[in-house]
DNA sequence: TAAAATAGCTAATATAATTAGCATAAATTA
DNA sequence: TAATTTATGCTAATTATATTAGCTATTTTA
């Protein structure tokens, strides 16, 4: 009898243990155990190891957000469609704390790959802001501001590293607003 | 002869081995060799071996980060220090980009002596505030809005995330000034 | 169904962290 | 200042994980 693994298992398991025992269980003695082999054998599958594996892990996790956050902008437009896109990545972050860090933790080597996996997001978010009056410049800003804030605060709260009390669903929005407001005053105050 | 060390002058190698040779190899090899030492001995000064000294690392890190952004933020208000206590925060990223990384990295572990490390940059972000008209609930959904879009942003700045060539500058000042209108919209058109 | 390729295994090796126990320098105190 | 204590370093041994090498059985394909 034959496990029958492949990539793709393999990386769905990793995903798993970031996220209900934390990254730092992501070895290849936890992974081979919870997927009933022995680690030399997941050699087989990633010839570069662990290392191989963190950088697949990451962009698996890249590749989901992008998913998520494409589905949920279907059938919405402007104001509606970047508020459903935020907090697909903020509720992403949260229900995928693991997978989230490894996300950010394995772009510690920048890569062309790690580029092209995020760039699926930027796309859904330039053509959200199609909706928008905006030069091409004015989008670039918009989307690092966005990815910026969302990653930032997406970590921080998964981390809990905002001390308040005060609702953190309020704060987001709050930020959002702010947000989708400058995008409103550079239409010289045209539609949500 | 002693090497004579202590907790200080290793954080400290511990920090410039982090900027200068990446995060990967802060280990107890490579900063007992640089240190002149023999990596056993670093348990003298931190009995929880790595894992105590990774945590003081990022400890270190946000204390730099505080007092590095209270010294710009001094004789200045509003918008003013504002913008120079964001422009210090991102520079202390450019500048310290391993141990921007053990700051961020080791939170991992979400801790009580976490929060209070971040607490001294919130609050010198509280004071500035202070120089508008906010109630504390605005304040603090615009704090947490800064440390947001700083840290993402100078995270994803420092792996060479944003792909696009448009200036990174320009990026970051559309958003300081996004979200500083955003503040004097609440206060009514008041001065910036 | 024979040959080839694949996916698993065990055994061995390499690297880094850690622990135990020793020795001596430095600091403290009688 | 001598004696004592403590702190800081060392070497040797242990543990943990990643990785490599080489073998075997299963699966696939010609």
């Amino acid at each position: 009898m034959r496990a029958g693994l492949n990539r793709t298992t393999i990386i769905e398991m990793a995903a798993d243990i970031a996220d209900e025992r934390g990254i730092a269980n992501v070895t290849l003695k936890v992974l081979a155990a919870e997927l009933g082999v022995k680690s030399p054998s997941l050699y087989k599958h990633f010839n570069g190891g662990l290392d191989e594996l963190n950088k697949e892990l990451m962009l698996y996790g890249w590749h989901s957000l992008e998913s998520k956050i494409t589905k949920v902008a279907i059938g919405r437009a402007k104001d509606d469609a970047v508020m459903a896109i935020c907090y697909a990545y903020r509720n992403f972050a949260a229900e995928h704390k693991g997978l989230f860090e490894a996300m950010q933790w394995y772009n510690m080597y920048q890569s062309e790959e790690h580029l092209q996996a995020t760039q699926g997001m930027v796309s859904v978010f330039f053509q959200v802001l199609d909706s928008y009056e905006l030069n091409e410049e004015q989008k670039v800003h918009i989307v690092r501001m966005f990815r910026g804030f969302l990653q930032g605060f997406s970590s921080i709260e998964s981390h809990g590293g905002y001390g308040n009390p005060l609702s953190l669903n309020d704060s987001f929005d709050f930020a959002l607003k702010t947000i989708l407001n400058g995008i409103h005053d550079l239409q010289g105050g045209k539609g949500k």
